[in-house]
DNA sequence: CTACAATATAAGAAAATGCTTATATGCTTA
DNA sequence: TAAGCATATAAGCATTTTCTTATATTGTAG
């Protein structure tokens, strides 16, 4: 596969508002499937769906305990991204109070 | 705007295989539509397309000289962001050829 | 002012995503 | 092994993206 496209699914992934809720709670600890579709505002099949999406990108990983699926973060690299985009927009938001 | 859709935004802009193409490019450094035309299986009307949609995500700037436009990388926290991305799907491959 | 070069926009068809409802799978405990 | 949680998968529709072709815009040079 050209690495362009490999390098594009991790984006992929996280351009979404849902997974980009996922992936912040995640941020803080490791979640299994009901503790995160408590938090958030969607069905029980279309997180399951997204989780998937995350997981086959690499972006997050999951273990069984028992009963309960846990997923959590894969790599430090998407907490750091996630931060470096956070950084991105408090920067437009100040050139848009500038009036920019 | 929900804070998530708007960090999503940055990422669904990178998450396409051409203009991840358009943004390596770039992070060498900046060029006209044409240069990067050149260098891009493509159309121009689709390339442009691509550009204007990086551009409206924050991610690329623009400036005219003359009869051109060119194109650069806005932050250089998307610098920090690819090189990361890039990262995670070194550690993938080596996973991979340990046979994991 | 005209012609040309560079880039952008528009419109519509095709493809990909996303969501919903229904159902299946896999543990665990009785 | 039966029942009940927790999670995953399937199927189909609705929406969004993407690409293509055609055309418009804007600047420059003659």
């Amino acid at each position: 596969m050209k690495i362009e496209i490999m390098n594009a699914n991790i984006f992929k992934a996280l351009g979404h508002p849902t997974r980009m809720e996922i992936i912040k709670l995640l941020n803080e600890k490791p979640l299994c499937v009901c503790e995160i579709f408590d938090q958030i505002e969607s069905t029980q099949p279309n997180i399951s769906q997204h989780l998937k999406l995350l997981k086959d990108a690499d972006v997050l990983d999951s273990k069984r305990d028992g009963n309960k699926i846990i997923y959590l973060i894969k790599h430090d690299e998407v907490r750091k991204i996630i931060l470096l985009s956070q950084i991105i927009l408090q920067k437009e938001i100040i050139q848009l109070t500038k009036g920019k």
